[in-house]
DNA sequence: CAAAATAGAATGAACGCTCTATCTAGTGCT
DNA sequence: AGCACTAGATAGAGCGTTCATTCTATTTTG
């Protein structure tokens, strides 16, 4: 067995070299690939119900490969959250492009719009999994408290544009309403949908554009 | 082994006099304990993190004991769901004492009670587990929506009792904002809950006493 | 004396994770 | 061009533990 001297230099040029290239746009496909058959395990059976040895065959590699990727399931967890807290953000991202004259007079029925198109903004299978979660791991309480505020502010930096007064009363009193409504879809799935939405209008109305809150 | 020819007709005895006596009452304590500390394992680590060895351990008795009582890790989980259940039933039945006067002019200041009396109506902890198992699970599923049922109808009956119209709807709106309440407040911890209840209040006012559906 | 209560060892499967070994692909040197 | 070498990709057996469940045996109780 022969050892060369310049080990350490050759890992640093390899790691310069290698950085942003085929080998790492790879290495993501596959983290991807993995984080996607986590996902519908942890879909199917919860976080703890799945296993990694089922994730790693749904996958198609080994255990041990699965763990060249991810060190321990509780980072693979944590990494699925993030992704999941990710497109939550992206979908309420939309409202980013409207002007402030369209926000102050459509934002209701957009809201609306976004509600019916992705079914909820808060996708119901994982999330309920994340909330779940959240309340007895810290690390993914951590993870959604930051998104949350992120998504939040996002929302919040809409409605100050178009000029809505008290922007972060009304920003969480919507986005109660956005985490009840999978948790109502949930426990009431045979719920009458349109009618249900129709009542939610003037309701979403109020709050984003309503005076609500007593001068005291 | 001596074997004896009326065994059946002492086992028809036994049922007979015991039922509804000291031996059954004892019965149903222990049982209760059993569920009081299988919650209790439940909320720290989840209903798939918890182990039935665990659960004995806590309660004092024997892995076998368990089993007298409880047949199955998924029986145990459905008793513990339909405890919980059950208890957010009985936390909205406080309404149905009110007369017709009292719903009418006061029902919205009432439900903020309750909301500040128990925190939320549908309780945290294991509430989120009980919907994310409900995904998955359909035995869980069954129960969940039975009871949502029966909640339900137990609501819309005291605001149909006050005379006000469209109960269904308004009851589906009003439980998708008690969903959504705690489901907020484990995403936002932090955020200022005096203020959003003072905001909530003119929210719930106009879903239980507004116009809410526009006349077509 | 039988039934119910109780304990606890035993079982086999699944768990998360580690370890070792092999293979692949890319790079510098000759 | 071909050899030497290495980092990374990959597989899969194996580790110790815990899981849900069962079984047998003993004690308590009516």
């Amino acid at each position: 067995m022969s050892r060369i001297g310049n080990g350490k230099i050759w890992v640093l040029f390899c790691m310069t070299v290698m950085t942003g290239s085929k080998a790492a746009a790879k290495r993501e496909t596959r983290m991807s690939e993995i984080l996607d058959c986590a996902e519908n395990n942890f879909v199917e059976k919860g976080f703890h119900g799945a296993g990694i040895s089922g994730i790693a065959k749904e996958c198609g590699i080994s255990v041990g490969h699965l763990y060249h990727y991810f060190a321990s399931k509780d980072l693979l967890i944590e990494a699925v959250v993030e992704r999941e807290l990710m497109r939550q953000k992206e979908r309420l991202g939309d409202f980013c492009n409207l002007n402030a004259a369209e926000i102050r007079d459509q934002i209701a029925p957009l809201v609306i719009d976004i509600i019916m198109k992705h079914q909820d903004p808060f996708r119901t299978v994982l999330n309920f999994e994340i909330l779940a979660e959240a309340q007895r791991n810290p690390s993914v309480a951590a993870i959604l408290h930051r998104y949350d505020g992120e998504i939040r502010d996002q929302f919040c930096a809409v409605l100050e544009k178009a000029g809505i007064t008290t922007p972060f009363l009304r920003t969480e009193m919507l986005f109660t309403l956005f985490a009840g409504i999978p948790a109502r879809t949930l426990r009431h799935p045979e719920q009458e949908r349109p009618q249900f939405i129709e009542m939610m209008k003037p309701i979403i109305t109020k709050i984003l554009v309503g005076e609500n809150l007593p001068v005291k």
